[in-house]
DNA sequence: TCCGAACCCATTGACGACCATTATTTCCCA
DNA sequence: TGGGAAATAATGGTCGTCAATGGGTTCGGA
């Protein structure tokens, strides 16, 4: 399985442009996949994905009670996300919308985060990952104890990037 | 499986026609669908969507004890549905029953959530999507735990909070 | 005959497709 | 080992197309 791994910088320029990493690009091509992005709900962020997540968002709204607060929340989701149009040179175009949303200005953060990616605006992307990893250093990664079962105590880590 | 995506905003002219967003249109084009709007049980908004939904509906009240209140409840949301006729550009005229429930102006705002969507004043839908945002800040991603189903422990995700 | 709705046509503005240029990296050869 | 060439990626600009909107005209029903 192919994932959407490190972070790439990029530059908006003033049409809104923004050129999707290769590395990314080459995951979606592989599978012919289009491109989805929406708001994140709980982060001012974008999240970029593949179709089979977002499926996954409607046929959850379809298995749930439709009044329930759940549902008006994955719907905004949905409402917010998009199909983006690569074009020949690999860049899609942010609406206004995401633009103001993800407060982005002239330059975008790409972070691979596994089945999906986020679009930050870099200096808040540097800001969330310094504080995410002191805060990795004071509890601990209750995510590695939970998912890797396998390998190695929560230590050495915070080498890596 | 194409789905109705993201919002869009589109001026009711002084005639009360009103541009069904394009992406939308395509949806229903390719499967030769006529388009049905309803009035929304539970929001003042108006729903939209084609007769797969409609069928549904009725099935559900088939299955049902008819003398139930849900069944009212569901016959009232289908007396509440027409058939809307599409003109060459691709523009419905609305009841003035529709514009008064949705409590609609000069703007309507599309608000796409899967297999169907909705249709708003702005203003109120934009102070709803705001208090779901705020909710699932405080509450989290409930329904993604739910709906990820297949694999994958309650981790990443996009809502790493 | 009057009103409203369906149809046709015109305008405009934004977006998507295409083409050109620059920069960076990698690889090959001198 | 260093320099150059080619490939890839990023960036910038331009033009055509289509969607959204508005206005006018005709047709049908009351």
């Amino acid at each position: 399985m192919d994932l959407f791994l490190s972070t790439f910088e990029n530059r908006i320029d003033k049409k809104g442009r923004l050129s999707v990493p290769a590395p990314f690009r080459a995951v979606l091509e592989r599978r012919r996949d289009p491109l989805y992005l929406f708001k994140s709900l709980t982060e001012p962020c974008l999240e970029g994905c593949g179709p089979e997540r977002i499926g996954q968002i409607v046929d959850a709204i379809d298995s749930m009670d439709s009044l329930s607060a759940e549902v008006a929340t994955l719907q905004t989701m949905l409402s917010s996300a998009q199909e983006m149009k690569v074009d020949g040179e690999g860049r899609i175009m942010l609406s206004g919308d995401f633009i103001e949303f993800a407060e982005l200005d002239d330059m975008a953060l790409f972070a691979g985060i596994g089945r999906s990616f986020q679009i930050w605006l870099p200096a808040r992307y540097r800001e969330r990952e310094t504080s995410a990893r002191s805060r990795a250093k004071s509890d601990g990664l209750p995510s590695l104890r939970l998912g890797g079962g396998t390998r190695r105590p929560p230590d050495d880590e915070d080498g890596r990037r």
